[in-house]
DNA sequence: CTGAAAGCGCTTACAG
DNA sequence: CTGAAAGCGCTTACAG
């Protein structure tokens, strides 16, 4: 019987199951291992498909069976313009994540809907919204949106959010971002002796600097060292910003402190890059450290002090929790993840004596 | 009446329907934007949308209209063990694809649906195949499957390879890796008057590879140059490769070509290092080129010569040529991007003479 | 173990 | 301009 493929080319069950001499209601069985299908319908199935390269369609599964299988993943597209070299880092670093959030998701067998989103694009809650409509879930990386703009997409969908704050209908992984400052200031101040320091910060409306900013001048005042704040230390997480941070700082002739943490290694680049170029010597003069252990983190001069952050865990740890809410309506709204402190010499150790501390 | 919501939360169109007082024909037809529906209608279904922050559920309408507006994008995920700083790239490389990938298909509503595919993964195949079930078409990076394995794809969905080679069943995408190599080849003899090439090659089953290198002997004879070939220079796109190939070629006592070109440039980053290990002065004793022009080939030492390809445009093409196979049935076959010389200094120009060539 | 049938949430001719 | 109804391709009770 030499019937002509149907035009469309689309195949169904229907045809599979024509083919095998069986029931739609078997070649589902036997596609997706329910039931206990004779060995021979099972074959006969299976060879069905395989001589037609059948693949069920996922929208229709998806309709039928009320899962996509599918997790949004949405975050912020920089601008492409790039200080200084590494600075690409940033750009790795959401991938990182993003590979460990595939990670997890695999292993349930879902896939990633990823979406990203310029810094001045606009209706972007519709546009999240509509990935919404294709997934099962949200991961949000950080910054993404307000909190009322993630109550009404956790109204539609779980939300998971990254290094953020967790709301009453979303939920959020992060690292130990307090432990992490409060083992460097330790380092800095207990090990090394430094008595005045400065934070150069991230991005004002960022979670995770703010918890660190806060937890920097709780440790910095428990452990007796002095601080130097205020409106001139602002940085936004970028090379630039912390560039910026010293030059003004210099020009306004203002002394700088013994040790300078910075909110990420981008910053801490800067400032390094800066100060170089001011003559400033790194550690000699001025102690700096960074947060987050990117890739060139190791490769700069000197190497770079800094918390290593679990990234690609972090993702698959985000993955899991949204897995958990779509499964069992349960997930834990606040998961923290522990951080590492690297010692490396910008702090002023010596590559020899440089270890991690505890 | 304060009827409960639904306990799965699900909201559909029956429920901003009733809110609205209309049907769930007009409803479909204002948030598609059909027909000429009255303000009033419009407005009262607006209205309800906005109120249940309603989202129409993405499967349901791919299955009503045949279409997912999503794109599957399938990679090969690095085993993450590096040689050398800046090896990460190759990560940012295929990330710098997807993001033109992603840009050409928001343009027409489409999401990215990505999936990454170990080395040693094994049924990949199958896993590519559940992805093309979710997709309305299928992206592919380099070196994913066989052509028997494309074509099997290819049988259920639209396909486009990046820098492969077109089957009778799918659409490839690729940079013009002759134009990049006779431009390189030219300029060194040409330009330099070097008589002596050596080629670096990167993994043997690339077509972008073997076309490099056809293009490369080819063009070395036509205008007179020597060229070293055989089995010590195969390379695997790697820094480790290229440092193997100068160190078994040094190892053996070879004397080496006065300009090598590099597979891509990760190689020549393995290349200049091992060299430079050895004494070996770039460019003064030996010239080194690459190709792709990734981030960090400007601040080697010293700057990569090398050749650019448009990647952010080479995955907005891929894109808009599955989507003319999708929504027109038809394609291009074969694409074919230009490329550009970026003549920097390991070639032997000096940064004040460093200039593109024609 | 297997098949007939209902239903998932939309879109879109088809009448009116 | 608008509504009732069919249909997209699956899955899964429900009978047999």
């Amino acid at each position: 019987m030499a019937e002509p493929k149907k035009a469309k080319g689309t195949l169904t069950i229907y045809d599979v199951a024509k083919l095998a001499g069986v029931s739609i209601a078997s070649v589902s069985r036997v596609l997706n291992g329910q039931g206990t299908p004779r060995a021979e319908t099972r074959d006969r199935v299976m060879r069905a498909v395989r001589e037609l390269s059948f693949v069920p369609d996922g929208a229709a599964r998806a309709l039928s069976n009320g899962l996509k299988e599918v997790v949004g993943v949405v975050f912020r597209r920089e601008n492409g313009e790039t200080y200084l070299e590494g600075e690409d880092e940033s750009f790795l670093f959401i991938d990182v994540i993003n590979r460990g959030i595939e990670v997890g998701a695999r292993r349930r067998g879902f896939d990633l809907l990823i979406s990203s989103v310029g810094f001045n694009d606009d209706n972007v809650v519709e546009r999240i919204g509509a990935l919404a409509g294709k997934a099962d879930g949200l991961i949000l990386h950080d910054r993404m949106l307000s909190a009322a703009g993630i109550a009404r997409l956790a109204d539609m969908v779980p939300v998971v959010t990254l290094a953020g704050t967790s709301t009453p209908a979303s939920m959020n992984v992060r690292c130990d971002n307090e432990a992490g400052i409060r083992d460097l200031v330790r380092h800095l101040v207990i090990e090394h002796g430094y008595r005045s320091l400065g934070y150069v910060s991230g991005r004002a409306d960022s979670p995770d600097n703010r918890t660190r900013q806060h937890a920097f001048e709780t440790e910095a005042v428990a452990v007796g060292a002095e601080i130097d704040t205020g409106q001139a230390w602002q940085g936004n997480y970028s090379a630039a910003g912390g560039a910026n941070v010293v030059e003004s700082l210099l020009a306004a002739g203002r002394k700088l402190p013994r040790a300078i943490l910075c909110a990420n290694d981008q910053t801490a680049l800067g400032v390094i890059h800066a100060l170089a170029q001011r003559g400033v010597r790194v550690p000699q003069d001025v102690a700096i450290t960074g947060f987050d252990d990117v890739p060139v983190a190791r490769h700069l001069h000197p190497p770079l002090t800094t918390v290593r952050q679990p990234m690609q865990e972090l993702g698959a740890m985000a993955f899991e929790i949204l897995y958990s809410r779509i499964s069992a309506a349960a997930g834990k709204a606040d998961t923290v993840l522990p951080v590492e402190l690297v010692v490396r010499e910008s702090c002023g150790c010596t590559s020899s004596s440089a270890k991690d501390g505890a």
